[in-house]
DNA sequence: TTGTACGCGTTATCAC
DNA sequence: GTGATAACGCGTACAA
């Protein structure tokens, strides 16, 4: 049960203080290099690693600890985002602590207080809804924090996000190029920002290519899979059924995908299909989807860069990045 | 920048000292009810939360934060595994610190340290080999410790793992019931436990079923999807092929879908095709995916399970857990 | 039943 | 250059 060692045992080893010892470490203060090196010996020798949790009650924050709080880790495009964000707080030998929150409120108030209380440095989430009063609370009492894909209407916080408005708006006009006139759309929730960018997206495209907006061929989903399929299911149904479908994320494509294949529709000759976000398997599948490309792991990754450079310099004015998802036409639609 | 409510300050404000504040918050020691009450209402009103760093200081451990260390979150069985365990820390007001290794021993280095100088009540991961040293060393040191997915050597280790021989034995004796006699393997490294177990698994499969194992049928991959490409690949150009393969996770049969592809051929009338792991579009692919399907949820919730039994009593006897894969007979094989 | 005082391992502010 | 010492916020032995 070897007692770790501290910065005590560490400077009665070397025989100095404890203060040239947290100088050495810190390269804070004139320290005399040949004690510095000496030491560093000792601190090899007796493996001394600096407690962080002393750090952080000391220093409040700076102390190498981020959080990152998502809906759900089990969707790909947040376990990419996450990996993003990971590896930068990495490479600046930072720790992530990963939180859940599934869209529950009382879940993502528990781990904001959680964050407060454990004096992270920084935080990245994509908040429940623009005007998120636990989350803005948490940013007035002067935790950086990140927005990743979805704003906060804050306009001092700095933020990434995708155009989702454009992803849209390039499916749809795809799927219009290749003829199609009635596109169904299911989207996210009306009031989450990128259902409604979404949303703007397919409707004008369509107005674009000269093609009436129909409310009966729009349908609101929740982002799970099951949605998917129901909606999907009800619109295959209507009496002048879509030629195309556009649906707004991952986990309602594969419902879609079931839907279809419940009706025994054959894909892309009866029904087109456009999803928002690419899957592991997309690429393989027969015949290999169409999706709109979201760049997952650059937002990750850039937003922890952001959240980085803030605490490097806590006065730099905002930064709002906007990354362009991707079309990446296969064979669905 | 309102100040963060402390001991201090609610004790202040409620007229007590502090040790009755903290009292009533661990319910230790003796309080008079109206007291409690009080308190309680003056931590209600300036909306005191316990510093969660000082406590861990004070305590070293015993402060409601757990390390996950996995090789990759993006890997759908591991992030199954993540959810799993963070549900259970959800519900005892338990953080999840998350860290991906990469399967790089210096960055499973850095993280067990991490977990060392975070000072945190347990930590889950699947270590990278049976001795691996740095996680026997932290074990050892008095942090509990419970192995996921692969097996630590010692024996004292709790530890939740799949029955991968059963699995793979499973997967191969079906693919032998449908006819197949030459069967490929893409398998996983050598020298990983579960790539043992699950070759283990395939040519006990082939001997029951009075099939010659043959040894170039049998590739030895990373876990990865270029090497399901690759190998499958290697396989299909044989001048005696398999008729069918069997994929050793869930990353190296998308692969191997990509070579099938690229080969032409087609499922499963040509080439029959069982992997381990589901994956969200398995069900829905044409034709639908043969899979082993590994409980990784339960994996990551009953090692959660089983460290939190082991915090409220460090001398019970480790527990060995081994949960039961499933094979769901779908289309391709 | 309640209050006082110490220590957890750091960093930062003084002195020398 | 270097060393003593006061916080950071909490839990707890000891005293009252």
């Amino acid at each position: 049960m070897a007692d770790t060692a501290n910065l005590v045992s560490v400077a009665r080893r070397a025989g100095v203080s404890i203060s040239t010892v947290s100088r050495t470490i810190n390269q804070t203060g004139k320290i005399s290099l040949k004690t510095q090196e000496h030491v560093r010996r000792v601190m090899r020798e007796v493996g001394y690693k600096p407690n962080r949790v002393a750090r952080r009650l000391r220093a409040g924050g700076n102390c190498h600890l981020l959080g990152l709080i998502i809906p759900n880790i089990q969707n790909p495009f947040f376990a990419d985002l996450a990996r993003g964000v990971e590896d930068v707080a990495y490479r600046n030998n930072f720790a992530v602590l990963l939180c859940n929150y599934d869209e529950d409120p009382a879940k993502e108030r528990f781990y904001l207080d959680v964050m407060q209380q454990e004096s992270v440095d920084g935080v990245i989430l994509p908040p429940i809804h623009e005007r998120d009063p636990a989350v803005l609370r948490l940013a007035k009492s002067g935790v950086p924090v990140v927005c990743v894909d979805r704003a906060l209407s804050d306009p001092s916080i700095d933020k990434v996000e995708i155009d989702n408005r454009r992803g849209a708006f390039d499916a749809v006009a795809h799927l219009a190029d290749r003829g199609h006139r009635r596109i169904g759309f299911i989207s996210g929730p009306a009031l989450s920002s990128t259902g409604r960018e979404r949303l703007s997206g397919y409707r004008e495209a369509l107005t674009t290519a000269g093609i009436t907006v129909r409310p009966e061929l729009i349908r609101y989903g929740n982002y799970k899979q099951d949605s998917g399929r129901i909606l999907a299911a009800e619109l295959l149904s209507l009496a002048a059924p879509p030629t195309a479908l556009f649906v707004a994320n991952n986990l309602m494509t594969i419902g879609a995908l079931e839907a279809i294949r419940e009706k025994g529709l054959k894909i892309p000759e009866q029904i087109g299909l456009v999803g928002f976000d690419d899957v592991p398997l997309a690429a393989v599948f027969q015949p290999p989807l169409t999706v709109v490309r979201q760049p997952a792991y650059d937002v990750g990754r850039r937003a922890a860069e952001l959240l980085f450079a803030r605490l490097a310099d806590p006065k730099r004015p905002p930064t709002s990045l906007k990354l362009l998802p991707e079309l990446l036409v296969r064979g669905s639609g």
